[in-house]
DNA sequence: TAAAAGTCTTGATTTCAATCAATGTTTTTG
DNA sequence: CAAAAACATTGATTGAAATCAAGACTTTTA
């Protein structure tokens, strides 16, 4: 079983979950600049991470049912993040506080260990998403993604995708339809 | 004091690293598809470790004086490694087997907890790395990493710099003469 | 320390993705 | 369900960085 599995059924089972938020359609859970030390369960719906710097977004995640999210980098370090959260249909959400989080984890040794395996899980993902973003040809980036979440294009609308691709959708567009060279 | 320094001062203190390694400049420490579960220690010089993905290499990090590097990916999965890790000059290393050095770890709740900190801030600083890669404008890669690096600067070839910034060198020379727009 | 190898700079040209623009298609919602 | 909004596609054009090329400068090493 995947640690994230294990790690959300522990968490459920400890009934450890603080609150329930319901978010529309292109509503923010958060902007850059706030604090947000939360850990949240995606019961129901989609969601995208992004960055904004000098009016680009940069969609960096996806969010899907069963996904734990987070704004990473606060809740890391506590300080305020750089992050947006937006839902891109209506979405349900649990939430856990940070602290109550790490009281659960630190309460046992096999605990410890299982945020340990999903901490260097992620370290690895990003290790193969800097892989990602750095291929040049805007095809081989298509190609990388879909070859590892083919479901990710049933999800989404592709113009988040173009922009998680590094990419704009008219790019994409081409891509798809085997129009574009290099691939 | 940084966890980084700490937890070297620990490896010291517990006198647990295996054997020294002395590499003359552009010697490779390993190549792609081999695994290396081991932890090294930068005793001296500087490294840099890249992909090669179509003939392109892109250095995704650079080693210097007391940093502690890793074919991270094979580190935490245990498979082969994508990585490439290359001496840039004379560099001495000393190594640690990933065995011995998860022994030490789980050896005091303090020592996971060392352990834990560092993976936490690895994350933040991949996150770092993200936001650096994906702007857009190479003028302003250039100008994040230099803020952030100064050092870097002084410290290896200008080529590998480019590479690290998602450039040719040719760009990189022309941002640094203020030929560039878009800064 | 002289030759060679490696690195950096500068200029000219090319190329590929971004942009701009218009139309077609799907999804949302009142 | 109909209108509106959002999204996707397609074509034409532009532009910024890559490439190609030559020369200057720096570092290595024999």
């Amino acid at each position: 079983m995947n640690p994230i599995t294990t790690l959300v059924q522990k968490l459920n089972d400890a009934n450890l979950w603080d609150r329930s938020i319901a978010l529309s359609r292109n509503e923010f859970l958060k902007v850059k600049g706030s604090i947000d030390t939360n850990l949240y369960l995606v019961v129901k719906g989609t969601l995208r991470i992004f960055l904004l710097e000098d009016e680009e977004e940069h969609t960096i995640r996806f969010g899907y049912q069963n996904n734990l999210i987070a704004a990473l980098d606060s809740f890391l370090s506590e300080k305020p993040s750089d992050l947006y959260i937006q839902a891109l249909k209506q979405v349900e959400l649990k939430s856990i506080r940070k602290k109550d989080y790490y009281d659960f984890m630190d309460s046992s040794p096999e605990n410890q260990q299982l945020w340990m395996t999903v901490l260097e899980n992620f370290t690895l993902q990003q290790m193969e998403r800097e892989a990602d973003i750095l291929t040049n040809s805007p095809a081989k980036r298509y190609e990388r993604v879909l070859a590892r979440s083919p479901q990710l294009f049933q999800e989404v609308p592709h113009k988040y995708i173009a922009s998680y691709l590094r990419m704009t959708p008219e790019t994409l567009s081409r891509i798809k339809t085997g129009l574009q060279k290099n691939v």
